[in-house]
RNA sequence: GGCUCCGUCGCCAAGUGGUAAGGCAAGGGUCUGCAAAAUCCUCAUCCCCGGUUCAAAUCCGGGCGGAGCCUCCA
């Protein structure tokens, strides 16, 4: 089955075919850390980590590769309204991002690299650049990339650059030869971290990290480089620019990542969250009150191209619609127990992955999933004798529901231990105490034994008022809170 | 101004040439001491107008509405 991706360098979707057969190479820029990570990094980084998970699932090797950013304007000035040092402050923020990407359920990067351990190679990179007459240094301690040297620049974005240049913002006593060069290395200036290079102390300009990490993690040409929709021009834009103009002799976009994807936006109210806006929420806000993985379904609850609209009410759906899942989970554990599934995988699995073979289409997947989970509740409800193969039906469904979720990074813990990690979060929300909940249950269930269902529902009411849903079982009650 | 993109049931959301997935909400059953949960049934012709086609939500043109990028941004 071939994967179809839509590479915005193609500008359509494409049949996704490695360079190395059975290999890939996935670049995701990384987060600038000044600061805790938000809902839009959750959006992107958990939907490449659905394509690594589903690339590797099918079979591929991938080396995935996504960097910290920490060297750069907004760390130093916010460091410094703090009295911090950059590199501590980038630091602190990067392990705050790794903690929040762990509780969004995403795998770690097979590699991390950071700015500050990548000098030496940009600095190559930019004497390469320099050499070969696609940059120039004005003498002042910066490095500037001539735009006009690059012919496809602008072709990722498909922009003129002569669209740009009337667009583009002069400063008065620029050094730049013209107004749409960007600076490849910046002079130091008093109070800043820096490095040496042969054009005096100074530090990389934005875009260059990026191409000399994949150089040095992924080689010179690799498979996939993703990131947010923003991201698209200048910063992608001016990759290819310094990587295909330093090492490509033919100057062809193609030859530094083969595969461009880009996600689109996490708004609130339809507007874009974004930090110079204000309106963003962090992970860890969200996460205080809410569970990691309903935020993960809710975020694959739309494709990733297109943008997602967030509210505590889209959340609090998902929350719901995860509980019912592992709730069916641990419904068919418990029938399949010891039961043996068929080994071939259901029809509706096979329908789920042919779906994330077609540009990941998450969303599609939850459907499936949606009918297989309705279906499965159906049997494990059904009254009467059960036979060794509804049994084994069962532990099919549980198995293959396990391993589609794989894919997506959800239902992949014990459904108890979710569904006690969701209520945990509901009862932090209502300020909640659950030894009283239990304590009026106990009462409930006396008054229930003795027949005085009047006091029985009374208590319900009374539990009901705070939040709190009951559920008679065969097993005895339990509850939930909404 | 230039360049991208979007407009599908009350809400969320797949589908991008072959006659509208799924979820939530709603209404009606089953189950239940009553509930809850679960399940079953019901519930849209796709912003508007033209065009292409045997066939369009899906392609083309024109409107209207919304978003993003062109400056830091996932």
């Amino acid at each position: 089955m071939a994967i179809q991706l839509h590479d915005t360098l193609a500008g359509e979707k494409v049949e996704f075919r490695p360079i190395v057969p059975g290999k890939v190479g996935l670049y995701a820029c990384g987060p600038t850390v000044y600061d805790h990570a938000h809902l839009g990094h959750a959006r992107c980084y958990v939907v490449w980590d659905v394509v690594v998970r589903h690339l590797r699932a099918r079979g591929l090797e991938v080396k995935y590769v996504r960097n910290f950013t920490d060297v750069d304007d907004k760390i130093i000035s916010r460091a410094n309204e703090r009295g911090e040092d950059p590199a501590a402050l980038a630091s602190r923020f990067a392990d705050s991002f790794l903690e929040d990407m762990d509780a969004v359920g995403c795998l770690r990067p097979d590699a991390a690299p950071r700015v500050t351990g990548t000098m030496p190679g940009i600095v190559a990179l930019i004497e390469r650049l320099v050499a070969r007459g696609f940059a120039y240094a004005p003498g002042n301690g910066d490095v500037y990339y001539a735009v006009r040297k690059f012919p496809a620049y602008g072709q990722l974005s498909r922009r003129d650059v002569d669209d740009l240049r009337s667009g583009a913002r002069v400063e008065t006593g620029d050094v730049k030869r013209d107004p749409l060069d960007f600076a490849l290395w910046k002079g130091a200036k008093p109070g800043e971290p820096s490095w040496d290079s042969p054009w005096g102390k100074g530090r990389p300009g934005w875009h260059i990290e990026c191409s000399a990490m994949t150089l040095e993690h992924l080689g010179a040409q690799f498979d996939i480089h993703s990131g947010g929709k923003d991201l698209v021009f200048p910063h992608h834009s001016n990759e290819i620019a310094q990587s295909v103009a330093a090492l490509s002799d033919r100057l062809d976009p193609r030859d530094f990542a083969r595969h461009w994807m880009h996600n689109g936006f996490v708004e609130i109210d339809q507007e874009k969250m974004s930090k110079s806006l204000g309106n963003f929420f962090t992970v860890k806000d969200v996460l205080q009150r809410h569970d990691g993985e309903a935020l993960r379904l809710l975020l694959l609850g739309t494709h990733y191209r297109n943008p997602i609209n967030f509210s505590d009410g889209l959340l609090g759906d998902a929350e719901r619609r995860l509980a019912y899942l592992h709730e069916t989970l641990e419904k068919a554990d418990r029938i399949a127990e010891g039961a043996t599934p068929d080994e071939a995988a259901t029809p509706w699995a096979e329908a789920a992955r042919a779906a994330l073979d077609d540009d990941f289409n998450t969303a599609a997947v939850l459907g499936i999933l949606a009918e297989a989970f309705t279906a499965a509740n159906a049997d494990a409800d059904r009254k009467g004798k059960r036979t060794p193969a509804d049994r084994a039906a069962l532990a099919r469904f549980a198995r293959d529901a396990r391993s589609v979720g794989g894919e997506l990074g959800i239902l992949q813990r014990p459904p108890a231990q979710a569904l006690l990690a969701l209520r945990g979060k509901a009862v932090v929300r209502r300020g909640l105490d659950p030894a009283l909940v239990e304590a009026r249950i106990a009462e409930r269930a006396e008054a229930r034994r003795a027949k005085d269902f009047a006091r029985s529902d009374a208590v319900r009411d009374e539990l009901l008022s705070l939040g709190v849903t009951i559920q008679d079982g065969p097993s005895g009650t339990s509850w939930k809170v909404e």
